[in-house]
DNA sequence: TTCAAAAATGATACTTTGTATCAATTGGAG
DNA sequence: CTCCAATTGATACAAAGTATCATTTTTGAA
């Protein structure tokens, strides 16, 4: 949360009321949320949709949220699991029941990916990886299905 | 093409005037596409908005068509580089400046990938990756700019 | 070849997700 | 405190996609 507010205000933008309470939110939401979700959530303070949808798109810029794309398309958002400022390298692994992500704490990528790439005819800049799985939360709960790999 | 109609057929679906025809484009396109560049282009032949949208879903079901994340949003889509009815799993190499897609020949995930996903608690089922980069085409073009990794 | 059932279509209206505009408000540097 | 750039909320709009439904096609069995 301090975190966050350094982060808005080491790049010039204000702390306003709207982004105090978007980010308040955000720091009580533990799982992967709409961004009408969010506007209906807030909208009782007055907060209008324009403006979610301006705090979204900054706060992604700001790595302050991740976007996920779950099957259905790229409407859902949560709070980033890293640090603000890293590298933005950030692969993830992301639970297919509750949606759950976490940072993997290193890249599983071999060290030969830019050879790979390289076959393909391609310069290698980067990537982006999301692996798929249970937790262990909703392993426990829904108890022995599908493996893969 | 070929292919493609078997695949539809061999899964129930009907061989219909519009499908063929965007089956038809979708041949004679290289690059990504929108769903609304295809509309417009075939709304002359008297193709419907719903049907091109019903025929990407399906599309995309059967393997036909890949999508494109590119930076913008979800919205872009290219003929599968892969065989319709493979194993799903489509490693790729996306060409930052044209959008042109690639398979990976080979998965460049190291070995204990499932090691690394179980050390975040999760049993691992999959994954989804993308790797960014320049082909060669772009980048004689463009010559010599940032590399990364 | 005919023909009926199921599948698919196109028109239309609607929803969701997001952006552009703009007058009114506000945060925060000085 | 004051002032101005940044931000806001309202509104209108656009893009992307879905639901409905009466009409048309496809296909395979007779
Ligand atoms: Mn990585
Ligand atoms: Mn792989
Ligand atoms: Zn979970
Ligand atoms: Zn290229």
């Amino acid at each position: 949360m301090e975190e966050w507010i350094n982060q808005l205000q080491r790049n010039g933008y204000k702390l306003t009321r709207p982004r105090r309470l978007l980010l308040e939110y955000l720091e009580s939401m533990e799982r992967p949320f709409t961004a009408d979700e969010l506007y209906h959530e807030l909208s009782r303070s007055g907060i209008g949709r324009a403006t979610v949808f301006r705090a979204l798109k900054l706060f992604l810029e700001l790595d302050i949220l991740v976007r996920v794309h779950l099957e259905e398309g790229c409407q859902h958002y949560q709070a980033s699991p890293g640090f603000p400022g890293d590298d933005h390298h950030h692969d993830r692994i992301i639970c297919r029941s509750c949606g759950d992500i976490q940072l993997l704490d290193q890249c599983p990528m071999r060290d030969d990916v830019s050879t790979i790439a390289h076959r393909s005819g391609y310069r290698l800049q980067g990537h982006h990886l999301d692996l798929y799985g249970i937790c262990s939360r909703c392993d426990q709960k829904t108890h022995g299905l599908d493996a893969e790999e």
